[in-house]
DNA sequence: TATGCACCCTGTAGCTGCTACAGGGTCAAG
DNA sequence: CTTGACCCTGTAGCAGCTACAGGGTGCATA
């Protein structure tokens, strides 16, 4: 590849990514699609290597595909306020947050779970125990007075 | 369905679970295939709901179907120590505390990088320069001196 | 000149853990 | 006899990659 312009193998080093997650990018519309060589390879540019570092910084910091492609977005409109980019960042944040509350208390149940742990056998084994049914702890079912269907919060996702 | 069999649909409700999860776990290897009616309807009893309480308990512990199933196979064994749950358990639990260490340490550059935010233009967003490289926070590359591939860390899973 | 090797190309399938159809069958009540 | 709630199978989709298979390119070395 010639002086200024980089293979999708030198991109991909340069920002420690994957040459497939590279053309996954492409197709995902998060990069654009570079000029190509004489041979079909694709030929990209400083500007290039500074979009996907882009990428890769956001994805680090977690935030999805979609609001990375909505930052790039944003970040095009240099005279435009940043306020849309705040309310991204902070409800990202948000979300953050609240899954470290979850996890907090997840974990902490855990914790207590395998403490109990006496070491025996499996069938005086509290960790077994605490994952079953158990009388105050058994699915409302004597099949004759099923609960209805409920809306319960969807379950965190780990 | 009769006075001592479920319905999918009975099972479903009762374990607060999708009829659809029911059958993929049943795909999946997790909860065994119960007979039939004539009309073809699975039919289960009380050993089913018992063992659907039971993922479901463990799901919301956030252990993997691989460890779902790891853990149905040994809560059999009871005559067995339950070492090997005591494994899998305090694994998922490293697991956990690993994961809120990472998000913590990503809440709190998310915290620093919005806190930066002067609410003026895209051109000036503290944002937006936090996500792209910068003098020193550049991806090494002056397109002749590139860094070999390095195997870094995974990257924290949201 | 041949050949080997590292790299590139496209296209497709796989991973987890569901969820959501489509296009049909079953069954009890009215 | 129809309506509606349920059930069946099979397949495709989500995110965000990752990993091939089966080829082509480009450069150094024997």
């Amino acid at each position: 590849m010639d002086h200024d312009n980089l293979s999708i193998g030198d991109l991909a080093r340069a920002t420690e990514t994957k040459v497939e997650t590279v053309r996954y990018y492409e197709r995902a519309g998060l990069l654009p699609e570079p000029e190509r060589t004489a041979g079909n390879y694709r030929a990209y540019r400083a500007e290039h290597l500074a979009q996907l570092s882009f990428i890769r910084r956001a994805r680090d910091l977690g935030f999805s595909l979609d609001q990375v492609r909505e930052l790039l977005r944003l970040a095009d409109q240099k005279d435009q306020t940043c306020a849309e980019i705040d309310v991204i960042a902070r409800g990202h944040l948000a979300e953050v947050d609240r899954k470290i509350a979850d996890l907090l208390a997840l974990g902490s149940e855990l914790r207590q779970i395998v403490g109990q742990c006496g070491h025996g056998t499996v069938a005086e084994c509290r960790i077994i125990e605490a994952l079953s049914p158990t009388e105050t702890n058994r699915p409302t079912c004597n099949f004759t007075d099923l609960p209805k269907p409920s809306t319960s919060q969807p379950r965190v996702k780990l």
